[in-house]
RNA sequence: GCCCGGAUGGCGGAAUUGGUAGACGCGCUGGACUUAAAAUCCAGUUCUCAGUACUGAGAGUACGGGUUCGAUUCCCGUUCCGGGUACCA
């Protein structure tokens, strides 16, 4: 038997999909375990060596759990529709479906050469239509529900119809756009398309018309979460905030629960806070002001109603709908002025400079409680959809509030006295009321609670709480989607497509191009026209498949449910989910949203989906960049040339074929981006430098792939080399070097299929856990993995010997031994269990070193490593697995059992430390008690040398531990 | 600005109820084997100072304080780095 990492991959890897070595029934006998990684979007580029961390890590966890006697859901599937596969279609010419299914058995090849032990047959697509059949299907029972906010759970809509045509709305707590008012006779009395968009109100996913992120440039609409900075995640488009008729899903129904649930999952810190923040839940009050010469009152949302008395003006939003009604004729051109300006503005205009705007509407508002006029203003600053869109405005505590009444010139009302709080800012809410009536005093939030009721007492107002989150915008007006399954008859009223005619399927369309806010659906005219009415043409987002596809794969040829109850009630939920922080918010946030809906209509037994979650780190990559100078020669000719990075302008050089002269440096030169894969990463003086080697230049003349066409055109910008000279006598030019994400664009992207060629996967996947921590960033380096390599090597010849024949014995092993058995044992299983990969693959290595040591051939200790190291070394294991004469898979092999008996030590080294200071170490039995220890530290010779002439004052013993002497 | 992480040798990192800081690996230095190289194996490798090999002394986990017999670990303050988020009333 050799060591050939390729021949001993490729067989497993076929005996694994031949023998279906991973294939999952749904065995309710056994205890389950479901291990998830998060649903890649297969990309044009292929999988690069920062995917497969969070691969391996789960992997591992279910190779090991599977071996512990679980029966493991490790599932792989793809999330295939939505915008960057939309547009990665748009931009190679290609249509989605086949680049899709490309990409798709791309990223399966180079998942089944990394060894993961994925059950490929319940592997789903979200753009298989017997999957989005379900898509839709779930969709139709979100819109066939309101949320009853009393018993704080979804219900079906008909059982809210009849209540409207039973009481109107009285006694109705429900979430909702509006709050209506309503009888039962004016319900009953209402037409159909009447009906339709009441009920409008109440669905939790529902259409209306509300301001949304149009992003011309993908032409379509986007989610909060798909907006970075003003500007479409997706492309880096300008967006800005258009009304617009869409579908949208009632999130904040559910807001309370989804931050409540928060509670009983196990994520990280960082990632609950980036949710609870994204809910953004505040509590405060809603106070009603009247209006001057007006019916309407103004309401307004403060979590300060303390600062009341401090309220010396109103700000309005832009878009808010009273700023017609209140503009006086004298102010009524600047309004206009101001709101042109306004619209003018883009988001990122918004974003980006920060400055106090606004005009005045010549309108006054009465405060409820000092019967003062106050102005009412617009202003950028107050957004439409956060509160009420309208502020009461307390200069005095309030940074924006504060710099609008200085450049305005109004009236500043200190009310909080916060002297007794140096350094306190004013969200603090701490303080001392002043000048505020009956809170002057008060401390801050007793003055919250007294302002609250004393509004409240005088019908001015109430206690309120407010959610940042917004519904979720669910239409967009793309090709690639999911189509809504919402057929409008002739009175342009809604209707559902019953379940027996899902999947709606998408038109074939050849240009599928989205023009001007227009759904290229709406140009498939045969499809829209249905005998019923015409079809929705706007498509779900990406988001719609991928909320729920954890679900499908514990039953995923279901054709009768999307999964089946017997299937549901065993797998119940995701045990660990692993994958990249980039997700926390929007993905987590909107499938834990589904799977509370489900929960509600009880389709699911559990109330999270995710009950732990590891997001992995980064992995970086080194983007680097060749230098490119002039020489100019002695004669007074320019040459471009190519130098090593700390080549200083005016050093005197001689170029091969050139001649000789100086380095000058204008605007032609500078840097030019260096693909990774012919830089080769070498350590000189213990400062690790990257460098391009005469070799990799030849390489990149030969080669016919992008990166080399790439770099080509750009060595043909100099038409020379100042190259170095290595030790060993090569030529380079040295490079500078900086870290970045791994991109195509950067071409640092690392192919992992490279590294399992050169080194096989056991290797590759053993090294990237060695890496470090699995939730740390970290920059993609080679140094190393040779090491990683070594160890395979040494670990195998403790197995095979002389003339690669395996030479494992029967003999019986030692004491010595076994106790290295049985820490390694202890260490592996404690560790996957904490997700700690890297101090595992260390622990092996400490393993391995010892039993080379002690030359043990031993089967009954060699055996149980073979098992421990088959959920990093798969390959290996199975191999020396079925040298050692075992028939069946190692992995299905049974996890080892250390026993305590073996870890006992007989003796304990104890530290002796002085005042702290650690000074020599004995040996002493461990069964020594207290007494014992110091008698016999006491009695050593060199503890008397450290304290003759010294007081003794005090001495620790800790057993098992150390002894500290405390002198003076 | 706010929220969340983080800072340990030349490098990746290890060390948890507070108890020998630097496991393991890389790199580097020296040696063995070899015609040579590669591979492999052995030894050394936190820094400074002192000395004769065995060694000894001092400093040291971003910085400044504190608690403690004892602090990488707990507390207070500061700096820097990474991530998220931002006129959210």
């Amino acid at each position: 038997m050799k060591f050939d990492v390729q021949a001993i991959d490729k067989k497993w890897q076929d005996y694994w999909q031949e023998h279906k070595t991973y294939r999952t029934t749904n065995d309710t006998a056994r205890p389950k375990y479901y291990v998830l990684d998060m649903f890649p979007y297969p990309s044009g580029s292929g999988l690069h060596v920062g995917h497969p961390l969070g691969y391996i890590g789960s992997d591992i966890v279910a190779r090991h759990k599977r071996q512990a006697g679980y029966n493991v859901l490790h599932p792989m599937g793809f999330d295939a529709f939505g915008l960057p596969a939309e547009q990665y279609a748009i931009d190679t010419g290609v249509h989605p479906s086949e680049s899709t299914a490309r990409n798709t058995a791309r990223y399966r090849e180079q998942m089944e050469r990394l060894g993961l032990s994925f059950d490929w047959d319940r592997s789903v697509n979200t753009s298989d239509p017997d999957y989005f059949k379900w898509t839709q299907w779930i969709i139709g029972r979100v819109y066939d529900h309101w949320y009853d906010c009393r018993e704080d759970r979804a219900r079906p809509i008909q059982e809210l119809i009849d209540h409207l045509s039973a009481h109107g709305t009285a006694g109705l707590e429900a979430a909702e756009s509006e709050a209506l008012e309503l009888s039962a006779e004016a319900f009953n009395a209402l037409d159909a398309k009447g009906r339709s968009d009441l009920l409008m109100n109440y669905r939790l996913a529902f259409r209306s018309v509300s301001y949304v992120n149009w992003c011309e440039a993908l032409g379509t609409v986007l989610a909060n979460d798909e907006v970075k900075d003003g500007r479409s995640e997706r492309g880096n488009h300008p967006v800005e905030q258009r009304p617009m008729l869409q579908w949208s899903l009632r999130i904040t129904a559910y807001a309370e629960r989804l931050l409540a649930g928060l509670a009983e999952v196990d994520y990280s810190e960082g990632l609950k806070a980036q949710q609870v923040n994204w809910i953004g839940k505040s509590i405060g009050a809603l106070v009603h002001f009247d209006i001057e010469g007006h019916d309407e009152q103004l309401d307004i949302f403060t979590t300060r109603p303390d600062t009341i008395y401090g309220a010396t003006f109103m700000v309005i939003a832009p878009e808010h709908e009273l700023v017609d009604k209140l503009t006086t004729p004298a102010q009524r051109s600047e309004i206009d002025e101001y709101l042109t300006y306004v619209g003018r503005r883009s988001e990122l205009d918004r974003v980006s400079e920060n400055r106090v705007t606004g005009a005045f509407t010549g309108a006054y508002a009465t405060h409820p409680l000092t019967g003062n006029r106050v102005p009412i203003y617009i202003a950028e600053y107050v957004l439409k959809d956060y509160g009420t869109g309208a502020i009461m405005a307390v200069p005095s505590d309030d940074d924006r509030d504060k710099r609008f009444a200085e450049k305005f010139g109004i009236e500043i009302i200190d009310v909080v006295d916060k002297t007794d709080y140096p350094g306190a800012t004013l969200k603090d809410k701490v303080g001392r009321i002043i000048n505020s009536d009956f809170m002057n005093g008060m401390e801050v939030p007793e003055a919250i609670e007294a302002a609250t009721e004393r509004i409240e007492a005088m019908g001015r107002g109430k206690r309120q709480v407010n959610y940042r989150i917004r519904d979720l915008v669910f239409s967009r007006q793309r090709y690639w989607g999911e189509p809504w399954p919402i057929i409008y008859d002739e009175n342009d009223v809604p209707h559902l497509v019953p379940l027996d005619e899902l999947p709606v399927t998408l038109p074939e369309m050849e240009d599928f191009r989205a023009v001007s806010g227009a759904s290229p659906l709406e140009r498939a005219k045969d499809w829209v026209a249905t005998p019923r009415g015409r079809r929705e043409t706007d498509t779900m987002p990406a988001t719609a498949g991928s909320n729920w596809y954890y679900l499908r794969y514990m039953d995923p040829h279901n054709g009768d449910a999307f999964v089946g109850e017997e299937a549901v009630n065993y797998w119940r939920d995701v045990d660990l989910y692993v994958g990249g922080a980039e997700h926390a918010v929007s993905h987590i946030l909107y499938s834990r949203l589904i799977h509370k809906f489900l929960f509600d209509i009880g389709k699911v037994p559990t109330r999270e989906p995710y009950k732990k979650l590891l997001n992995q780190g980064m992995i970086g990559g080194p983007i680097s960049y060749i230098h490119l100078g002039i020489l100019l020669t002695d004669d007074g000719q320019r040459h471009p040339v190519w130098v090593s990075s700390d080549v200083a302008e005016g050093t005197p050089l001689t170029v091969e074929g050139i001649g000789s002269g100086y380095l000058v440096v204008d605007e032609s030169t500078g840097t030019r981006l260096t693909p990774l894969r012919f830089v080769t990463e070498t350590s000189v003086n213990n400062e690790s430098s990257f460098r391009l080697y005469l070799t990799a230049v030849e390489e990149a003349q030969r080669l016919d792939h992008q990166d080399a066409a790439y770099f080509r055109t750009i060595l043909q910008q100099a038409s020379a080399f100042a190259w170095q000279t290595d030790r060993e006598g090569r030529q380079y030019l040295e490079l500078s070097v900086e870290q970045g994400k791994m991109s195509k664009r950067k071409y640092n992207a690392v192919n992992p299929d490279d590294i399992c060629n050169r080194y096989g996967a056991d290797c590759f996947r053993m090294y990237e856990m060695f890496l470090g921590p699995i939730d740390q960033a970290k920059p993609w380096s080679v140094s190393g993995i040779d090491g990683v390599y070594r160890f395979l090597r040494r670990y195998w010849n403790l197995f095979v010997g002389e003339g690669d024949r395996l030479s494992v014995t029967e003999e019986a092993p030692t004491r010595a031994e076994m106790k290295v058995l049985h820490t390694l044992i202890r260490k592996v299983t404690e560790d996957i269990d904490k997700l700690s990969f890297n101090t595992c693959v260390s622990a092996f290595m400490v393993a391995t070193n010892e039993l080379t040591k002690m030359n043990c051939r031993k089967r009954g200790i060699l055996e149980p490593t073979v098992r421990l190291i088959a959920p990093f070394a798969p390959h290996l294991a199975e191999e020396l697995f079925a040298a050692l004469g075992n028939m069946d898979s190692v992995h299905h092999a049974t996890w080892p059992e250390w026993r305590e008996e073996y870890l006992v030590e007989d003796s304990i080294t104890y530290p002796i430390a002085f005042n702290g200071k650690t000074r020599l170490t004995l040996d002493l039995p461990a069964e020594a008690s207290r007494e014992e220890i110091e008698a016999a530290v006491r009695a050593d010779a060199q503890v008397q040398g450290h304290l003759t002439g010294k007081a003794v004052r005090k001495v620790i013993v800790v057993p098992k531990r150390m002894v500290n002497f405390v002198v003076g």
